[in-house]
DNA sequence: CGTCAAATTGATCGACTTCAATGCTCGTGG
DNA sequence: CCACGAGCATTGAAGTCGATCAATTTGACG
């Protein structure tokens, strides 16, 4: 079914059912998510008294659609999420994926409209911080305003380097730069950099990185080959991080001649 | 020359008259930044009072480097930038361009250090804003956080239309979508979506898309042979933009058979 | 007017796409 | 319980598009 691979989609019983561990209060506070963007501040004498709702999903669930109305901002808890667009013959762009301790559906805030789907690729919760708290004119929560910022701007990051994957010449520079960025983004989490568990198909990595998914099979088996890592389905070991960012490093030559023509002018008038 | 073609540095000339002619004081407050980015409410009424630091570039400029200290975030109030990375090799991966009313070097806000360099394509006006002034956990401007969180959010979103265009198949697709994508941007600044002064190389449009920049001059050839634009060195007129977007929806085949598949379930839990 | 960079055009080769077939894992139903 | 089917993943073969090398033209600036 369409949720086949290790899908876990437990029984269909609806919330209800499920001895579901997670008692919903337990974290679900402001203090909660500070916590986990990692507040500087330990902040916020009241945050325990502000409530912010989690969700929870099942691997599969979309937490929202493409141009569905915006109530709320995510803040990945747990879980991994495939981000992507459904182009009108029914073609679907990944425009990338996101972990723990990531934001979610902000780029909605300003036209209170989803611009792209986020679906679950594994079990997950997340924060959901309603856009009207982040937009209200009224009496503000500045730890809130400055963790928020702080949050966004690494997601401005990390998209960045993405276009870097991506316009990267070579299918097997594609796929080692996603392969680092996704260790990065692993040890950025304490986990370890070498072991990835993929939790997406072939197919989503094949259309974030803009090639064929065969493409994507193949450029597997080069890298496995020339040992710097090995694959056994969606588990991989980068074996040998230097080589793959010897892979990574390659680009499309130069600014052929001396890089010396720098800047012709170079003033900035205070 | 850089200010070629109908750089009419557009209806919002300064009092005084001509372009150079800007007294710095006259829109660099609070209040002047916040009409520059669209702010819905009058706001603030004590705007005027806070001052907003403006900087000028010449053409070729750098606004700020690669890995350099961060001290400011900054808002383009006239001009176009180019943001790009470089590698060890010298080689200049674009990352995009911006132009009036979009954010720079927000990304730096976690960091304090610049992930990426943004260089001015033509003379530039810019406003300063701290970072001090965003992250200080003092006492807050609570229209400039909402008003920053809406500009955040739509760089965000079109950092993943970018996506889009960079994982198109095709060096045409490609090329017609980033038309499409500069024409979207000139028509909400509320110029004419169909005549586009490139202010950028070949060469960087083509680092952008992952192209060789040869490739970008056959797909501009291209596509004016199919008679969709006409081109004349960077000046390129949109003449059709139904038959431009005909070549920009092409996608690497949809998922194959019947796209009835969509969405089997569709459960969140509470 | 001479130099240099940007842009265009051509030719060749390699890489990626595409089409097609097979193995694999897992869930479902016989 | 085992066999079947579905989707994912891998591998092969052939054609095409784009990268690369190279030459030429145009335009800009000193």
């Amino acid at each position: 079914m369409w949720n086949s691979g290790h899908a876990e989609i437990p029984s269909l019983s609806i919330a209800s059912g499920r001895r579901d561990a997670i008692t919903a209060g337990a974290r679900s506070t402001l203090t909660g998510l500070l916590r986990l963007l990692g507040s500087p501040a330990p902040a916020l004498a009241d945050g325990d008294a502000v409530p912010v709702p989690l969700r929870r999903l099942h691997a599969g669930a979309t937490l929202f659609l493409e141009g569905g109305h915006a109530d709320a901002v995510y803040f990945v808890q747990a879980g991994t999420f495939k981000l992507y667009r459904t182009a009108e013959d029914g073609y679907e762009q990944v425009l990338g994926f996101a972990g723990r301790a990531e934001v979610l559906g902000f780029d909605a805030v300003c036209s209170r409209q989803h611009p792209s789907a986020a679906q679950a690729l594994e079990d997950a919760v997340v924060y959901a911080l309603p856009i009207a708290d982040i937009l209200s004119p009224g009496p503000r929560v500045p730890a809130l305003d400055q963790v928020l910022h702080l949050a966004v701007s690494h997601q401005l990051t990390r998209r960045d380097e993405l276009a870097e994957v991506m316009a990267a010449v070579a299918a097997e520079v594609k796929l080692a730069r996603f392969l680092l960025h996704l260790s990065a983004r692993m040890a950025a989490c304490g986990q370890s950099p070498r072991r990835l568990l993929l939790r997406m198909s072939r197919r989503d990595i094949a259309s974030l990185l803009g090639v064929a998914h065969e493409t994507v099979s193949r450029a597997f088996g080069a890298l496995a080959t020339q040992g710097v890592l090995a694959v056994d389905q969606r588990e991989v070991e980068l074996l040998d991080l230097d080589g793959l960012r010897r892979f990574a490093r390659a680009t499309r030559g130069a600014t052929p001649r001396c890089a010396s023509t720098a800047l012709p002018e170079q003033r900035a008038a205070a």
